[in-house]
DNA sequence: ATATTTAAGTCAGCTTTATTGACATATTAA
DNA sequence: TTAATATGTCAATAAAGCTGACTTAAATAT
């Protein structure tokens, strides 16, 4: 009975990799934990949340860009996107030079509400940052900038697209 | 009209932050959709690839464990769990000292399985590794653990408890 | 000018993953 | 013996996604 065992270097290497991929789940699922909170309270959920945070970072944004962006389906985005228009969190207005667009701005209460759920975030990232140090940061950044599809690295760098 | 503008340092301070903030959610958008894929043809979940997961990182946890760890309701993971015990991917054992434990193990089916899921991570995350560099590594590292809850993050470095 | 494509919206039905609440059983601990 | 714990189960509900089929209005291409 003479058992491989695995080289210790590959071993070595897949814990490393479990520990990336274990951090990346806890860190993401406390990091939605504290909007979360806010929303249960509003009838909104995070499906919301994510289309206040996108079109609060790009105003003038189309329906079809957030679809790319968060790469849902238009039925889903239309429920969430609708009640967020009903309940006054978000204005749509038609595009100038092509009329069929709806271009998607946050109003008052929506930047408002926006900046409250982004608050809870800052928090816990800002706190995240300094205590880590700057370059630690520059690794957090480039470590996830690599893990992202390669075809929408750019897009993520400018946020949001058309 | 005398708009106030923010201060140049806080206005940096904010970008950075919600640079992160994005990236984590782009980054965990992309690297969840590997292994979704392939479960996408085996009727099983995200869910259950969770409870894979972390049953093979920690062989002989408990339910309540699980539970804990993963944060959800008994009747949650109940349902994920069951269906992956009926098919062969989990085995239950009675604790020894504790009889109404039900200690939880992979299957060589399930062990497999996990390998393979793993596997699409596995390439994403070390291609990520590799590009960024050991020290961001450790900058990836410390952020996220950071940005866990201060509470758990013992936990998360053990990966599991009890 | 007409035909095609595009942007957006809608109706209907389904799936996955979670929730709350109530209760049951076996086992351990006080 | 009683109380607490670990697990399991029934039932109803919600959030957030999906597919498929179809409509309307506007822009583009032929």
């Amino acid at each position: 009975m003479h058992r491989k065992l695995p080289h210790p270097n590959l071993y070595l290497r897949e814990e490393e990799l479990r520990r990336g991929i274990e951090l990346l789940y806890f860190a993401y699922r406390d990091f939605t934990q504290d909007p979360d909170k806010i929303l249960a309270d509003t009838g909104l959920g995070r499906a919301h949340h994510r289309v206040l945070y996108f079109v609060g970072r790009s105003p003038g944004t189309t329906v079809s860009g957030l679809l790319k962006l968060l790469r849902i389906t238009k039925q889903s985005l239309s429920r969430v996107l609708g009640q967020l228009v009903d309940d006054g969190y978000i204005e749509q207005q038609a595009g100038m030079t092509d009329r069929r667009q709806r271009l998607l701005y946050l109003t008052e209460k929506g930047d408002a509400f926006e900046k409250q759920l982004f608050s809870t975030q800052r928090e816990r990232v800002a706190q995240a940052y300094k205590t880590a140090g700057p370059e630690a940061v520059a690794g957090f950044w480039e470590v996830l900038l690599n893990i992202v599809n390669e075809t929408e690295r750019e897009t993520v760098l400018r946020a949001i697209e058309k």
